[in-house]
DNA sequence: AGCCTGCCCTGCGAGC
DNA sequence: TGCTCGCAGGGCAGGC
């Protein structure tokens, strides 16, 4: 899924066409997504405004007039294709997408004339929900989340703190949204080759000069990432049927048996908390 | 509490 | 060619 470079990609393509919009219909073809679609909800949709289109770590957060925020979430395999604009074909992305995994459908009336937002997801591992926008902080998604790694609240003491206090393996710890927000299987993987810290070491033998690394590295990996336009995988595309160029930028991770760009050692493949982690073991200490 | 495993679901590429 | 297996960007519940 989508890890917060590409949310946020994803964010920025469709807020011309979401932020300002009035939602006329909204298809609900499939209820049954991770969780079931909350009650009611096309009902609850149809007619407000959408007032805003905010990211909060991996999920997108829409305020509406009518006092709740449409939250989203991609899970694995969630993508979002919009019609309309103002293409001559009026056809703003044709999607490549399954037709059959066009489970939500958003009929707008927007600041750029009519569109059509379609959520498409194979795996059904995405949500969508509604809650009080009032207490956005205090719902279920986002209680408990750690600050957003590129905002100022994310401070390197506090981080270090954090990981202190954990015992796991960092590469675990860099994956739990609470320490930090957004951080997924990929940049966890290029941000610890990038603080030379090997995925290994328990999270509490982090903390110091290597936590400030690490600190640092995440912040550089993210920009850089959400700077290209995210990491293109498998299915993964922007809203406007681009494909962001990061993974070309990968130093380590999907890379097994490369050579590491630092040292030219060959990457490694090891699985943690079951999933694959990609680390030089001659650069990350 | 922290930590780990299994599981939700579909699709795709590798290997036979 | 057609199959089976393993694996995929996430996060939750349930076990210890």
């Amino acid at each position: 899924m989508p890890e917060l470079p590409e949310v946020e990609t994803v964010r920025r393509g469709l807020a011309p066409f979401m932020v300002g919009a009035r939602i006329r219909r909204v298809e609900a073809r499939r209820a049954d997504l991770r969780f079931p679609l909350p009650r009611d909800f096309a009902a609850r949709l149809q007619g407000a405004r959408i007032e805003a289109l905010d990211r909060r770590g991996k999920y997108l957060v829409a305020p509406l007039s009518a006092g709740e925020s449409l939250v989203m979430h991609l899970g694995m395999s969630g993508r979002f294709t919009v019609d309309g604009g103002d293409r001559p074909d009026g056809r703003y992305y044709a999607a490549g997408a399954d037709p059959r995994h066009d489970h939500v459908v958003f009929e707008l009336d927007g600041p750029a004339g009519p569109a059509r937002v379609v959520y498409n997801d194979p795996r059904r591992f995405g949500l969508m929900d509604l809650v009080p926008s009032g207490g956005l902080d205090r719902c279920r998604h986002f209680a408990g989340m750690g600050p957003e790694p590129l905002s100022d609240a994310f401070v390197a003491e506090t981080f270090n703190a954090a990981l202190k206090a954990r015992a796991a393996p960092i590469k675990a710890a860099l994956l739990d949204q609470r320490i930090v927000a957004g951080i997924g299987n990929i940049y966890a993987c290029e941000a610890l080759h990038r603080a030379g810290v090997s995925p290994r070491r328990a999270a509490r033998s982090v903390a110091g000069a290597r936590g400030m690394r690490l600190w640092s590295a995440l912040r550089a990996v993210l920009r850089e990432a959400i700077e290209a336009g995210g990491s293109s995988l498998r299915d993964f595309a922007a809203s406007d049927g681009a494909l962001g160029y990061f993974q070309h930028r990968f130093r380590v991770y999907d890379r097994e048996g490369a050579a590491c760009p630092v040292c030219r050692a060959p990457v490694r493949r090891i699985v943690q908390s079951g999933r694959s982690t990609f680390y030089c073991g001659a650069c990350q200490r």
